[in-house]
DNA sequence: TACGCGTGGGC
DNA sequence: TGCCCAAGCGT
């Protein structure tokens, strides 16, 4: 593999393609915000562009420094960060703010890493596009693409080693923040997981994997595991035209959010009973929520009750015409919806 | 190293 | 429809 030269045609492939996103300027143009990375890296982590541009916006509309950030109240910020889903980078978002506005930015890849939140990827990402320091930036896109360049056998993940040392061969010292970036965009543009586009690839001429003729096949996975189901019983207490919500422990499953009253979610159905934020006349909701997290899938029941007056139970009781607004996750989202 | 941790879109 | 997976991190 020569590498010059697969910097140079990676880099003029993305002069010519790259994605126009809120958080980066065009190739070649000074580096952005360290905040907008940061803020664009972390909210990226696991989660799609798609998903990322409006929470990324109302972000930096309404905290345009790390500073307005730190300072914001921890509720507001879960509030905002809601649907976004694995809520504990919120946490960490707001731990890393605090830290970065009294100290400043780290400048370095191992500065970075020790923040809150700030990982192998998210450190040389940021050192890379915001410090333009030569970083290898190993991502899902980037695994793909050595994966496939150099048809590599091993599944993921252990291969892993292997694909980020192949990763580090190809770096060059001339603009590692573009080069990081038109790694990722090939990646999420070109060499897409299914139905790879071979014929619009400025590197396809050194790729292993296409000589195969299933370049789709890398990289190798693991085989999967099957995701077990649980249930939980959920309650919609009403008054007044107010629900009952309450607030999730720190940590864990939607750790910190908003949610309605639960059982605890377990493998079998169980009885609910003692679970009920008070003993009334408890209405089943017709149907079940299904709702698919990342290691087991939810079948939530949904009982429901409207007493003339509040009981005296923990919890905040929020008008139910803007419970639109009350940063819920997307599980209790839809356990209202009906 | 392996697991816990959300959500939505594409095919 | 069910399954895959997306700019990973913390423990």
């Amino acid at each position: 593999m020569p590498v010059d030269a697969f910097a140079r045609e990676l880099l003029d492939w993305y002069d010519a393609y790259a994605r126009t996103l809120p958080w980066r300027g065009p190739p070649g143009t000074p580096p952005p915000d360290p905040y907008r990375v940061w803020l664009s890296e972390v909210m990226l982590q696991q989660t799609t562009v798609a998903a990322v541009a409006p929470h990324f916006e109302r972000f930096v509309t309404r905290w345009p420094t790390v500073a307005d950030l730190a300072a914001a109240p921890d509720a507001d910020v879960m509030q905002a960060w809601a649907g976004l889903g694995y809520y504990a980078r919120a946490r960490n978002l707001l731990a890393c703010a605090r830290v970065v506005a009294a100290s400043g930015w780290p400048r370095d890849e191992a500065g970075l890493r020790e923040l809150p939140g700030v990982g192998a990827y998210t450190a040389a990402a940021i050192a890379s596009i915001a410090f333009g320091q030569v970083a290898v930036v190993v991502d899902g896109n980037v695994e793909r693409v050595m994966a496939r360049l150099f048809a590599v056998e091993t599944p993921i993940p252990a291969a892993r080693p292997l694909l980020r040392a192949h990763a580090a061969t190809l770096a060059p010292a001339h603009r590692p923040g573009d080069y990081a970036q038109a790694l990722m965009d090939l990646g999420a543009t070109v060499c897409t997981p299914r139905n790879p586009r071979c014929d619009a690839c400025p590197v396809s001429l050194w790729c292993a994997a296409r000589t195969t003729g299933d370049p789709a096949r890398y990289p190798i996975r693991a085989a999967k595991i099957p995701r077990p189901i649980r249930h939980g019983t959920a309650f919609r207490l009403e008054v007044d035209g107010h629900i009952l919500l309450v607030r999730r422990p720190p940590r864990g499953l939607l750790g910190g959010m908003r949610a309605l009253p639960s059982t605890e979610w377990s493998t079998e159905p169980s009885d609910w009973h003692a679970a009920a934020p008070v003993a009334v006349d408890w209405r089943p909701v017709p149907g079940e929520v299904r709702h698919v997290f990342t290691h087991f899938e939810l079948r939530l029941r949904v009982m429901t009750a409207t007493l003339p007056a509040r009981p005296a139970v923990p919890g905040e009781w929020w008008p139910v015409e803007t419970l639109g607004a009350a940063g819920l996750p997307t599980l209790f989202a839809k356990a209202l919806r009906g």
